[in-house]
DNA sequence: ATAGGTAATGCAACAGAAGTGCATTATTTT
DNA sequence: AAAATAATGCACTTCTGTTGCATTACCTAT
C-alpha cells in the first residue's frame, strides 16, 4: 500500500479502497489520459459499474478531469497539483492522436480567454486539437 | 420546390433528392445547431438512417460542419458561405448552453491559433463553451 | 420507350458507451 | 454486537451511432 496514494484520495475526501487506489496508481503511471473501456481492461477482475463510479467519484472531487476528445469516448486525467478545475486558471489544451489513438494533456498550454457576447456566461470550455502526436509524426 | 436550396446542393456535388431538400431547408430556419434525434423529431416520416446518410453526406461535401459540443451527442450547423472546414480560416468556436440546451455557432469568434510542440501536428480543432446563452441569462 | 446500371431510401439488426436499481458485502459508528 | 453507512457487483436499460441488405427511384445509353 503505497501511504502517498493514500494521502492524495484523503486530501480529497475520497475514501481509500482497495479499487480506488489501484485505479489512481494507474493514472499515475499512465501518460495518456484513459477511458472507462481503457480501465476495465486493465483491471480484468473489477466491475465496470465500480471503475465508472471510482471514475465519477475522482472527478466530483477533482482528482481527475474529464476529457471530451472528440472521439465520442470521455477520457480521464489525472488533474495538476492544486487543481481546481477552473475555467480561467486550470482548463488546458488536449490533443487526440489519430494514428495511435491517444489523448494528451497539454496542462502548459492554458485555454486562451474567449470574448463571448453579450449576455453569455461561460462556465466550462474545451479545446482539442486533432492530429498527429510527436511519437507517430517521427514513424511516418 | 426551391431553387437556391437545389442550386446550394449541386454546388456541393449532392442530388438535389425530396429530403435532401427538406433537411438543407430545415437547417436553413433553424439557428441552432442540430442533431440527428432532432431531424428524426421534426421529420416524422422519414427514416433514421435517411437522415444519418443525409448528414453524412453533407459532411462530407462540406455543406454542413459536426459539431461536438461536450454533451455526447453530434450537433450540425450548415457552414458559411465558402466554407471549407479550414482549420486556420473556418473553424470557430461552439457555445452550448446547459439551461435550454442549444448549440450554437459563433462564426465571428474564429479559435486562436494553438502553439503545440515540437511534433505534433494539428489537423483539426474543436473549441466549445459551456454555460448560459443571453436568452436564458435574461430569464434568470 | 425500354432495359440496365447507379444512387438513394427504408427496415432491421447490432455495437459501444453511459447510466440506474437493487441486492450484497465491507466499513464505520454507536 | 448491532445498526447505520458506504462501496461493490450484477443485471438490465437507454441512447447514439452505424452497417447490411433488400427495395425503390433515378439516370443513361441503345
Ligand atoms: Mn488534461
Ligand atoms: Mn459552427
Ligand atoms: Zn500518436
Ligand atoms: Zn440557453
Amino acid at each position: 500500500m503505497n501511504l502517498d496514494l493514500e494521502k492524495t484520495l484523503e486530501k480529497h475526501n475520497v475514501k481509500p479502497t482497495a479499487m480506488r487506489l489501484l485505479v489512481l496508481q494507474f493514472l499515475l503511471t499512465e501518460k495518456a489520459a484513459m477511458s472507462l473501456t481503457d480501465l476495465e481492461n486493465h483491471f480484468d477482475r473489477s466491475d465496470r459499474t465500480t471503475l465508472f463510479r471510482t471514475l465519477k467519484t475522482f472527478a466530483e472531487k477533482e482528482i481527475v478531469h474529464k476529457i471530451d476528445d472528440g472521439t465520442g469516448v470521455t477520457k480521464y486525467a489525472l488533474c495538476e497539483e492544486d487543481c481546481h478545475c477552473e475555467i480561467e486558471t486550470d482548463l488546458h489544451v488536449h490533443f487526440h492522436c489519430k494514428i495511435c489513438n491517444e489523448t494528451i494533456c497539454f496542462p502548459e498550454n492554458k485555454i486562451p480567454y474567449i470574448n463571448l457576447p453579450d449576455g453569455f456566461i461561460a462556465d466550462d470550455v474545451s479545446l482539442t486539437v486533432t492530429g498527429i502526436c510527436n511519437k507517430c509524426n517521427k514513424s511516418l
